[in-house]
DNA sequence: TTGTACCGTGGAAGCGCTTTCACGTCAACC
DNA sequence: GGTTGACGTGAAAGCGCTTCCACGGTACAA
């Protein structure tokens, strides 16, 4: 498949040993600047590209993360594309090729080939992944660099990089304060999960901030799928809200449908504002306010933090991003 | 990191040479059954895991696979997570690595790179992405075993894996003829592209079975994107059809939109097909009549193409997938 | 001058696997 | 009994790179 250009070829045209190539092209220290620059030009007019398997075996770097995502989060939860694109344009940023690996609940070996064949550096978890039975195998055996994308759902004891929850949703809630709601209800993420509860919290904080108590029949219970979305906002609805606070977009689209169902306007009798802002949001009408996830920062972030890992660096402990409330017609009331 | 167990260690416990417990591994004939029971027992109880780089430089294959994507299809098009989604789970039923590259116009050396550092055995590169410089690029150079996701914009001068485009349009024309519609119009996709040709030759193709003329009045361009969906409902509207069908679901929702805006029921004033059937039609309300592209069936058979090429036997042509018409409630009357 | 130190470079030993080739063994045949 | 061939196995040569170590040269202090 084309032959080769190897670094013995490079070497030899340069005239200096193949250990002297290679620490010229790899920027190594202890090469004479002349002897560097000649090495790397004679490498570029021969359209040198190193072998990586070579690099990778002599190494033990294979310039290569693994992402892993529920197989059905990448093409049923919007979440999961945008996640999986924006860590695909942070290691093509940082040079690092990106494996995908699928999980699903599925046992086979995955855990094993992944932690052992070597191909990959340092693995990207999405939180999401957390629950089925070989990532938690994966995460407990912390033989492979590994960063959590999304807050881990028990405590943080792992490396992660998670979105700004409290503020982040208080600011939502507040915002919907600020288009005249009086009455604002909220349906949750699943509990147990430290982001759902965040985004809780957030929501009193917005009451606890305006001096109003929090009526504890308008926090409904939900589990971040759309059913809930639904049913939260039907038991909502009936119990007189004038503004809905959904822990994430999935579940407000739901309440979308069901207030729309159930003849009720949104936003003017009902206003809806959401949480991850992926594009989907786009589809509908109107379009959904969202607190919108910066999934390119948190994305670079985590593979940053990753590579520190694989060099060998410290953890530098639980890394948060600041998302932005994106207005959509679902909250503004004119 | 976890002291790798080395072919080495298998060997040296099982008796024999490192190349027989190779062979005997590797399934390669020459060993003698119960020397090869041996040592597959033997390896399984030491957890031997082959070293993927090794493995790699010394065989010359990765069983690593890569698919290329636009940038943008991945997370805002939902065909592209579909199908992405779609392409990691067949590499996982082959055991191939999948190395996702997405695609931007940035320029960047990344075609050299994607086919001289040997990183990957083949790629599968989404119709959608041809047309980037690279990427023709890419294909032009043909020096990686190349399968296309989809039918090539120009001829079918490659290796590509493809929904059957006129007959499942066809059908889905029928089916609106059969709710009643007496005009239907469509909105087509980027003619130059071949599958959006073919899918306005199987609408053409329906008038004709009917015995009905082609009111060309009826066929508006448009460019899969929703844009040209909303634009070209207006003007089908007014120009009076009771059905649409649109090249795709992108279309599709566009079209929903510019009919609900304009007060037009649906179906029931204005019956609706599309074309793609990603999971995002679950968005909509009511939902959508589509031709779902048999995103898993269509994965498979080009992963399994693509490493037929790997394995040097000659291209099989062309191969092309039949879809189905899953039934929503933008087309169904009562 | 001799000694010490450093710097740039080359030699060579791997990294863990596959694969070619040669070798020994044994059964089958003349 | 000797020849042939098939068969199972081991020795060893790589795959293309990194990196340790040793070496010669130069610079400076003694």
């Amino acid at each position: 498949m084309g032959d080769q250009v190897t670094l013995d070829d490079v070497a030899r045209l340069s005239g200096v040993s193949r250990a002297t190539a290679s620490r010229a092209l790899n920027g190594r220290v202890g090469v004479r600047d002349d002897v560097r620059d000649r090495i790397r030009r004679i490498a570029d007019s021969l359209g040198f590209v190193p072998n990586r398997a070579a690099k990778h075996l002599a190494s033990g770097r294979s310039s290569v993360i693994g992402l892993v995502i529920p197989s059905a989060d990448l093409h049923i939860d919007p979440y999961g594309a945008s996640m999986t694109h924006a860590v695909g344009r942070a290691a093509d940023q940082r040079n690092q090729g990106l494996m995908l690996h699928l999980a699903s609940d599925e046992p086979g070996s995955t855990v094993r080939h992944i932690l052992r064949d070597g191909m990959i550096d340092g693995i990207l978890v999405s939180s999401v992944a957390v629950g089925l039975s070989w990532i938690d195998e994966l995460l407990a055996q912390q033989q492979l660099p590994t960063v959590l994308l999304g807050s881990h759902p028990s405590v943080h004891d792992f490396d992660a990089v998670d979105v700004e929850n409290l503020e982040s949703s208080a600011a939502a809630v507040e915002h919907l304060f600020a288009q005249g709601c009086s009455r604002v209800g909220t349906i949750t993420g699943l509990l147990d999960r430290v982001d759902a509860q965040r985004r809780l919290d957030g929501y009193r904080l917005a009451h606890e901030r305006r001096g109003v108590a929090v009526d504890e029949d308008l926090i409904v219970a939900g589990n971040f799928n759309r059913d809930a979305g639904y049913k939260g906002a039907q038991m909502l609805s009936e119990r007189g809200v004038d503004g809905i606070f959904a822990a994430n977009d999935e579940m407000a689209i739901g309440a979308m449908w069901a207030l729309t169902h159930a003849g009720v306007a949104v936003p003017d009798e009902v206003a809806l504002v959401g949480f991850d802002g992926t594009s989907v949001n786009d589809f509908l009408e109107p379009t959904l306010t969202s607190v919108r996830q910066p999934f390119d920062a948190i994305a670079l972030a985590a593979v940053d933090e990753l590579l520190r890992l694989v060099d060998g660096q410290p953890s530098s402990g639980p890394i948060v991003v600041a998302p932005e409330l994106v207005l959509g017609g679902s909250s503004q009331r004119r």
